[in-house]
DNA sequence: TCACTCATGTAATTGGTTACATGATTAG
DNA sequence: CTAATCATGTAACCAATTACATGAGTGA
């Protein structure tokens, strides 16, 4: 994808997240570029700016699979899950059920800790923080309801491919040595 | 509350939108102090460091109100939202119900935007990302379904009102004259 | 004894946004 | 004729995190 590109997807989910603007997206594909995690293909056009397509190249892979397996951090956001997500298809599919279980357990603890926060609330409480706490246990049931479908499906997904090609371990990595600072 | 509660209280939310660190809320805090827009009342123990409870202060609450009632940018995040929600019992009920549809408004626009973008999704298109806005149309329903709940009891509340009290065109705002930078 | 909760705060650094610059094309 | 879309980029500024400092009590 371009810069450009990137921010009219990421923008198309600010709403839940936020999205970064252009001079935090440049600079990063540029710094991307120099480590040599990504590479460019320039297209020119003519009277038109010239749209730079940025590839992933075989050490960016790597380092993002190494990023993207190291487990979140107990109290991620919202963002930093959805991240993970946009970029899950460079984890292989046990990877990924790993993700939103973990995910899961998140939210889970969270809604239950919510709950309680909402039934200890005195009846003369802050009506507003009610009213956002409650919207958290909403959405965290609306989440959680989303995993258990996605996580349903890919169990699913899961058994029919052992059953063709008999008892995968785990997809070896075969990048899984190269050195990457 | 004090500092350290306000952390706390943001922290439950946190999952859903961040939440902000002592190196953030503290000087906050000492700024707000600084315009009048809260005082303090310290709370001394034996052997344990002083509690800080901030309070809201006449001229606090004028500016909150000022801040609560501009609407709310087109592509407000979540986060915005929550904000805005959490302090809500500082609106009338009308301003309640003018934000809440503001928010319904906006996240209706998107729940149509995502769908479309899903639809036009080609076949072999990224996966990662059509799971991310598959998870965006979701959390949009949902956040959705809130909305119109909420809204529901309003207007009941309201209609209600208008039985006892007769017609309120709209609370007037004694504090609306007083000048603040 | 170690780690965590309570509870406040400051300084340095990092990271991001805002504002600017460029310029052709298309829709209202 | 104006505003928006396409498309890239830089520099100044601001807001936030991280890391530090302090210190008693509590539970494993």
């Amino acid at each position: 994808m371009s810069g450009y590109d990137i921010k009219r997807f990421l923008a198309s989910l600010g709403w839940l997240v936020g999205s970064p603007s252009y001079g935090s997206i440049y600079p990063a594909l540029h710094a991307l570029l120099e480590d040599g995690l990504v590479s460019v293909e320039v297209f020119s056009a003519l009277n038109k700016p010239p749209r730079k397509i940025y590839s992933i190249t075989d050490a960016g892979r790597y380092a993002l699979r190494k990023w993207i397996r190291k487990p979140v951090v107990a109290n991620a956001s919202l963002k930093a899950f959805l991240m993970r997500l946009i970029l899950a298809n460079n984890l292989t599919k046990p990877g990924l059920a790993t993700h939103l279980e973990q995910r899961r357990a998140q939210v889970g603890t969270r809604h239950v800790a919510l709950q309680r926060m909402i039934d200890e609330l005195q009846e003369d409480a802050d009506q507003g923080q009610r009213l956002a706490l409650e919207y958290g246990v909403f959405i965290a049931s609306a989440e959680l309801a989303w995993l258990d479908e996605k996580l349903g499906q890919l169990s699913e997904e899961l058994l029919l491919e052992e059953g063709e090609e008999g008892n995968i371990t785990y997809e070896g990595d075969p990048l899984e040595e190269v050195s990457l600072e």
